[in-house]
DNA sequence: CATATTCGTGCAAATTCCTGCAGGAAGCAG
DNA sequence: CTGCTTCCTGCAGGAATTTGCACGAATATG
C-alpha cells in the first residue's frame, strides 16, 4: 500500500467515522503503529486533520445533529425549489428522486397543497413531516447510502406500480450531447427506470451542472421534458440547450 | 474513544441536556469516574464549562429552545437505546421500529457494526447514512405522517419477505393484563404482522408507559421476548411484569 | 450530627508518543 | 552491474500521557 494511498483511507475513514485510531487503524493495515502516527503527524501539518493522543479527528468536527440539520441552500437552489414547487398542481402524483435540490422542492412545498408525493429518498420524506395535506409514499429497498435512496430490485418493483404526473430528477451533470448523468451505475438505473414509470420528467439544476458529464448516463436529452435553471445564469452557458427539444424555464 | 472525543461529547450533552453528571456519563462511557471528573476539572480551567458538585453546568445557562429541546432525548431513553444497541450481534438482521426511543438505538449503534437494519422509519434509515457498516434495507408504503412510518399493503408484502432475528417494536402504552398497545389501527396491525416476522421481539419503554393502555392491541404480553426498563426505576412497578413470561431487563 | 457521595491527590500500570537508527526497496548515474 | 542517494518502514528505548485505584478531605442530605 502506498503512502498516498493510505493518507486518502484516513481522510475517507475521518470522514465517515468521525475518528481515526491508531492503532487499530495499524492493525487493520498490517502496519506498525509507527508508521500510522507518522501519516498523522505529518498530516496534521498538513492542516488535514487534528491530531489527538491515540489517533485522530476531523478538522471541523461535524457535531452531532443540529449543525448537521440546518443545511443551507445556496439562494439558487431555493428559487429553483420554490419554481419547482409551484409546478405541481392539487391532486397530481409527484415522484422526487434524492439529492439536495429536490430535497429543496420539498421544503418549499405549500403546506396545504394536496398532492401525492412519491420518494425513494428516507431524507424527502422526512421533510414531508409536517404537510398534513400531502400524501406521501415511501419507495423501500436497500438503501443506497452515497446518495441515501431505495434502490434495488425491491425499489423496482415498488417503482413500477405507480405511475407520477411529474418526475423531478436529480442529476450530478448534464451535456448538450452526452445527455443526463450520474455517478454510479445502478442509481442510473433506477433513475431511468422511474422516468420510464412517469409522465413527464424535468431536471433542476444549479450553473455548475452544465457541460459536465458523468459515468453513466441516465437519459439522452430528448427524453427529458425540461430543464429548470437559475434565472441568473450566463445566456451562452444555455444556447447548446436551446437547440434541443427540452424546454427550459427560468427560476 | 479518544480524549478529545469524550470532551466533546460533555459540551455536546450540556449544550442539549443543560448539565453532565459524572456518574452517570461513567457509567455510559464505561469509564472510572475519575477520567470524567479529570475531564470536567480541566474543561473547567479553559473556562469551558462550570464546576458544580456531582458534575458540571455550562458557562451561560441559555436553555435550549423548543425545537432542539424535542430533538434531545432524554438520559433514561439514551441509556435504553445504549443497552439495546448492545443487544445487536455482528451479522444479524434487527427491525427498527419507528419511534423517538428506536431512533436512539440507531443513534448508539456503533459506526463499524456489521449488521443488516430493516426499517419502515424514513426518520431511522436517516439517522444510519453514516454508518457505513451497517446494511439498511428501507420499507416502503404509505406514510403514515403521525408516527412518520410506512404502512399500507405495500409496507405489509414487502415486510412478509424479511424475517429479522430481533424486533424492537416501539408502543405507547404497556399494561399487565392489556398487553402492548398504540393509539392506532392500522399502525398496530402492521406493528404486529412485524413482530410476527421477526424471531424475537424485545420492546423498550421509559417509565411512564408502564401501566397504561391505549385502544389498540398490537401483542399480548406473552408474545415478547423481553421489556428494557430504565434501571432506576421503582421496583414496585415492575412487580406486576415480573409474574409474566418475559424477561425484564434493566438499563 | 451521622451517613453517603463526591472530590482531589498521589501513585502505579498501561498505553501512546517521539527520536534516532538500521535494513530494504526503488531510482539513477556512471 | 555497481555504487550512491532517497524514501519508506519497523524497532528500540526513553519521555509523556492517560487511566484506574486508594485514601483522606470536602460536601451534600436527612
Amino acid at each position: 500500500m502506498l503512502t498516498s494511498q493510505r493518507k486518502a483511507l484516513i481522510l475517507d475513514r475521518l470522514r465517515w467515522d468521525g475518528q481515526v485510531i491508531a492503532k487499530v487503524l495499524a492493525d487493520e493495515l498490517d502496519l506498525s503503529e509507527d508508521t500510522i502516527r507518522r501519516d498523522l503527524r505529518e498530516m496534521a501539518a498538513e492542516k488535514l486533520l487534528k491530531r489527538v493522543h491515540g489517533g485522530a479527528l476531523p478538522l471541523s468536527p461535524e457535531l452531532p445533529d443540529f449543525t448537521a440539520r440546518q443545511t443551507v441552500s445556496s439562494d439558487a437552489k431555493r428559487r429553483l425549489g420554490t419554481y419547482a414547487a409551484k409546478m405541481i398542481q392539487p391532486g397530481q402524483t409527484v415522484f422526487l428522486d434524492g439529492g439536495t435540490t429536490n430535497a429543496e422542492i420539498a421544503r418549499q412545498l405549500p403546506k396545504d397543497l394536496a398532492a401525492t408525493i412519491v420518494t425513494h429518498s428516507p431524507t424527502i420524506a422526512g421533510e414531508l413531516e409536517h404537510h398534513p395535506a400531502a400524501e406521501v409514499i415511501l419507495i423501500g429497498g436497500k438503501l443506497y447510502k452515497h446518495s441515501m435512496v431505495a434502490t434495488g430490485a425491491a425499489a423496482m418493483a415498488m417503482i413500477a406500480s405507480i405511475r407520477a404526473d411529474i418526475f423531478f430528477l436529480g442529476v450530478t451533470a448534464i451535456h448538450p450531447a452526452r445527455g443526463f448523468s450520474t455517478g454510479d451505475f445502478e442509481e442510473a438505473a433506477i433513475k431511468r427506470h422511474i422516468a420510464h414509470c412517469s409522465a413527464e420528467t424535468y431536471v433542476l439544476a444549479t450553473g455548475e451542472k452544465l457541460d459536465a458529464a458523468s459515468p453513466y448516463q441516465i437519459l439522452p436529452m430528448k427524453d427529458v421534458s425540461g430543464l429548470v435553471v437559475p434565472s441568473d445564469i450566463a445566456e451562452e452557458s444555455l444556447a447548446p440547450y436551446r437547440e434541443t427539444e427540452l424546454a427550459l424555464l427560468l427560476a
